[in-house]
DNA sequence: TAGAATACATACCGGTCGGTATGCTCGTCA
DNA sequence: TGACGAGCATACCGACCGGTATGTATTCTA
């Protein structure tokens, strides 16, 4: 196994055990375990459990821009693209085979991290804001084709939608319901973005 | 100092520094020791941390209701009872003098606990539930005085706004940004709710 | 007023935490 | 071919975790 290999098998495997549980209690130890990896080889690669989540968070969002990117295709229609989101979500965090939901584990791990941590929430605002600006691009999108009504502030639209998504995902998790959350997640969006009422469901995700 | 004084010292005491970061981080010592009480005395009273947990959450839920039967008093208008919640939350939930702004303690605690601690999770489910049944019973005030734009589900409504709530105040706590909560909230929820345009920031709270 | 129950205080437990010190084993390059 | 650093493995550290065992005042009760 190569050294970016195991690298590598460190960053996921830490990512898929904070998915299913949190920062806070997620030990290195576990991370080593599941890994395949000693712990000398953990701190070889990295100097401290909160770098390993920083740039797990990296790794995660590089991987996350590559589906946005895909999803926001200019090749798809502005109302597609919206589809996209929804479906790329309840496809992505919501796992139908594991009963339980995650919230979003980057964002709910900003309210777990003490406030030394601070290079952690300075990780998780870029890509809650970087997150925020594929919003903005759509609702630009939305806006310019005419489907959105007049009085709909374009930043605010981008943020509401993002801060919802958040929300609903831990309903999601504490309520262990998945369908309701599905049923939700599509019109509270519509009602935040200001979307017509005619065009309401009325694209497939491509 | 009585008994059931020390129970509710250490009540208090854990839900304010449960606030102030999570519940996996705040220790049994550190609410001894903030509580001016000692472990003995905790485990007299408590039989677990999780247990302490939950008797905080009704503790919590209790203090919360009364304020809230206040809010959504039938003395208010219905318009009134939804700006009176909107500024409540804004009040208490943000605070002022302190710069970090704690998302809601025990949802986000929704998403700390290992699956095994599912008597937290209930707890949270049942608190969860009730604040929507607040909520619904606003959205059908609303609805009842004509406020609402038509095609409005109230269970849902109902639903939109709690998980949007949690969901802005993560987002202001990851983002340290509380004017920004401000700002995007009542908006957000008008949208939600489906409160015609014409009322929006119609009323002042009482 | 004896005694039992309540309400703690003190000391300590095994386990786990994040992190480190040290040594070994390779491939690389002079 | 031999020195050297990258890439680990092993063993271990002190601090802290939730929880307990046991002793001791105080208060209530009979």
């Amino acid at each position: 196994m190569s050294a970016i290999e195991t690298r590598e098998r460190l960053l996921s495997t830490a990512l898929e055990l904070i998915w299913q549980s949190n920062y806070s209690s997620v030990g290195v130890n576990e991370i080593c375990k599941q890994a395949g990896v000693t712990k000398g080889g953990f701190y070889h690669h990295f100097e401290s459990k909160a770098q390993l989540f920083c740039e797990a968070t990296d790794y995660y969002w590089k991987s996350v821009k590559k589906d946005f990117d895909a999803l926001f295709s200019p090749s798809n229609s502005s109302l597609e693209q919206l589809e996209n989101v929804l479906a790329f979500i309840l496809r992505t965090k919501l796992d139908e085979e594991n009963d339980d939901i995650p919230g979003c584990a980057f964002f709910s791990a900003g309210t777990q991290c003490g406030n030394n941590e601070e290079k952690i929430q300075e990780a998780l605002r870029e890509m809650s804001n970087a997150s925020v600006r594929y919003n903005l691009s759509l609702v630009r999108a939305l806006a310019g084709d005419g489907y959105l009504e007049d009085n709909v502030d374009h930043e605010r639209a981008a943020r509401y939608m993002h801060q919802y998504i958040q929300g609903v995902l831990i309903y999601g998790k504490v309520h262990r319901n998945l369908p309701l959350v599905r049923d939700d997640l599509p019109e509270a969006v519509y009602r935040l973005l200001g979307l017509k009422r005619e065009y309401w469901f009325s694209a497939k995700p491509t």
